[in-house]
DNA sequence: TATACTGAGTTTGCAGTGCAAACTAATCTG
DNA sequence: CAGATTAGTTTGCACTGCAAACTCAGTATA
């Protein structure tokens, strides 16, 4: 297998420029509320929650509701799955990057 | 605008795995024919050329049909646009994977 | 109390996309 | 000539990302 074979294995459920941005924020901070993210990520609202319910559905992330104060919150937080699957992307995109590094 | 934000400007053109794999096979070879890109890049023949046929409009990449002996022989080159594209998107994916490097 | 307004998400509709399978067209082989 | 091979292209479909529309609870206003 040549070494360009390998692109195709990227894992795309964390390609995806949207979803990229969602777990690099839960990988940074841990633990974020839906404001939070949606500042961070520059993502509309309607994609912010298509994209978590993906992450969530594929185990990369838990979407916790509750009420403070009668305000919902809901707070996002990064499983071991996702940190795991993360890391594994940016290994591979790293290694992809150097395949053509000039 | 936060570091993420910009996740989203990545060139979705490039960003494509299997695109991807046949911009960097050409950047590497500087030129190659149909089978040579199906080969390095594992692709199947039909979305190898859906994709070479979008690449092409987009400029990154050329398309030279000729018949050597005969034989239909099909060149693809890297054009300056496409290195250029390929370029900044290994500059902006790299910057990506810093953002997170634990 | 009725009305309007936020805030926090969710759902919907659509246009675009990647994929494999089916197809085309030319040449070669027996 | 029939069938196989080579070199791609086209097609059909299922999925997906996006923005816009919607929902629903709480809050302010009159």
């Amino acid at each position: 297998m040549s070494d360009y074979e390998s692109f195709s294995d990227l894992n795309r459920l964390i390609h995806e420029p949207g979803r990229l941005a969602i777990v690099a924020v839960l990988n940074a901070v841990d633990q974020a509320d839906f404001l939070f993210l949606l500042n961070q990520t520059g993502l509309t609202r309607g994609n912010l929650s298509s994209h978590t319910a993906k992450l969530e559905t594929a185990g990369y992330i838990t979407i916790e509701k509750a009420f403070v104060e009668k305000v919902p919150r809901t707070v996002y937080r990064l499983t071991a799955a996702g940190r795991d699957a993360l890391s594994r992307y940016r290994t591979h995109m790293g290694r992809v990057l150097e395949t053509f590094n000039d």
